[in-house]
DNA sequence: ACGTTCGGGACCGCCCGTTAAT
DNA sequence: ATTAACGGGCGGTCCCGAACGT
């Protein structure tokens, strides 16, 4: 946001700064406008998901992958992703990052406790803060490491630690409690 | 860096734009001095919570909490992160983020296998590559949600969910407690 | 003029530049309209002043009056004073201020010393400029040191001072020094 | 102040913006720094004025002219006049115009009517504040008309319409009414 | 005929990171 | 280490048309 000129901006867009003020109130408005856009997409993007894949784990672990790809390659999310670092030098409000994974993850957790996909110890709302965190982490470094180059393979060791944590141990009584 | 801006700096720290350039050659330095600072001040602590906790699971737990310690309350390295995040304008060479803490991790793990700690089919490198990861992530979504006030708590997750993949427990009740 | 933009304008004016633009060619344009429409006021005030009251000097001292509520309250009058002020900065022909004023209290002058109002030794065109800019200036003063609020009452203090300078006093010595 | 930007300013001044920030912290400041300057002038010629000549009246008339020919060539007076006429957009306190010459004009007619110059009927404040706002009207009229050129001859007519009126009648009584 | 939407650049006041002189 | 100055470029907004309905 900062390091992006609105001279450069409506050059790269070849437009003009009138056109861009005629459309967008101040650069806070078009930085939101592109956020905003960006969280437009994942409904779609979860629907698609949840029709292609089976049961809650899978469908997690598809999203992923998906929201990856998108990270990698949309290049509104990229924006989004940016902006929302910098949301405390935009004086607009901006939706609130992760919340909306965060409770989009713990229903995928309920569901796979209920149906005994995982395990019953676990605290749904807790996991999925964690996996949150993770897969954020996981694509902030491989960002850094590798422009996202190797963010799929960063994600194949992500669930090949986690998963296994998840699964219910088929030795184990399902109402065994966790501590 | 951005967002600060050189008249800003000096007036905080009440000296002056001249005094400034005398002791620093650009504001790129100034933030590669930050930096640097920031990277100096690891090594001892590695050291102390290595002489204060035996074995490689425990000290690397333990190195979790202390630097999201320093995370919350240590200026310099809070600056640091915040510099670290803005490095692609930063006109200097700054250290490449991540890989020092992921090659320390890595010889943890080692260790760890090697004295039967860690379960043999992990690859200590990936593993460490997404531990670091998921503690970097935990650290940005503690801030962005609760200016990293709840950040033990969010590391407590982190490990309640992790260390059980870890250990070697073929044998093992994996209703065993975490900590 | 410079400080009120068109957006404002049309803003204020619940209409839009395009439609603006369709009644007047440019914002000079706008503005010498404005400026046109105080102007043609005048005649009709002056007619009625005339009508109302007997002997030019009454006339004078009434228009007066009359010509100070309309610059309080009038809005176009304001706008158009306000304008005036900016005629250099305006890129159309203006009427030249004042003049019509002066030629207007010059002629009652005349008249009023043919009839013997008036002192044989005034030069009715000198008194006339003194008297014109002497009521803008208690104009210009009222306005801002009250916003016109004591414009009557400060123009009672200009005639206090002025009728009697302008009287013939029989009994009084014509070799009175006037310097 | 409105019509000028900066860019002409420093273009005029054969300086730079970088030079102008320096010394002021924004247009505002500079505006007021004229202003300020402009007034810093006046204790000076009212000293001289008051030295060169003897009574009251004699030194208001002679002020009139000192203050004349400072609106005519002094650039910084000149400068101050039009800013002080743009007081409303400016956004820092400046001094309100007019009041100071009041009072000094308050406090001379009070002497000349001690010392049996002036009329004792007369009100000093009321005939100062008329005064003054007379020799404003007349100077913006001149102005306007002839750019200042003729403003001494039209001080000439102020005085010679206005010395009458503030004279005491020899063969009035000092303690008659004023009108 | 009348009005709107959309766009075009120039340029505004401000302030940036930086250097020269002292 | 300070004061003074530099000049370019920032986000924003100006006045103004052209294209496009009604």
């Amino acid at each position: 946001y900062l390091g992006a000129s609105l001279t450069d901006i409506v050059n790269e867009a070849e437009t003009t700064k009138g056109a861009l003020y005629f459309h967008f109130a101040s650069k806070d408005h078009l930085a939101a406008a592109v956020v905003h856009e960006q969280y437009a997409a994942w409904p779609a993007l979860i629907a698609k998901v949840s029709a292609e894949h089976e049961g809650p784990l899978a469908q997690l672990r598809a999203l992923s992958y998906e929201v990856a790809r998108a990270f990698r390659e949309d290049i509104v999310v990229r924006a989004g992703i940016r902006l929302a670092a910098e949301r405390a030098v935009i004086g607009v409000e901006l939706p609130t990052p992760y919340v909306g994974w965060i409770d989009q993850t713990t229903g995928l957790l309920r569901h796979a406790q209920e149906i005994g996909q995982m395990r019953p110890g676990l605290d749904p709302p807790a996991v999925a803060r964690t996996l949150i965190a993770a897969f954020f982490g996981v694509q902030s470094v491989s960002q850094v490491l590798s422009e996202r180059r190797d963010l799929e393979e960063r994600l194949d060791d992500l669930w090949d630690l986690v998963l296994p944590a998840l699964a219910p141990t088929p030795d184990q009584p399902p109402a065994a409690p966790a501590s």
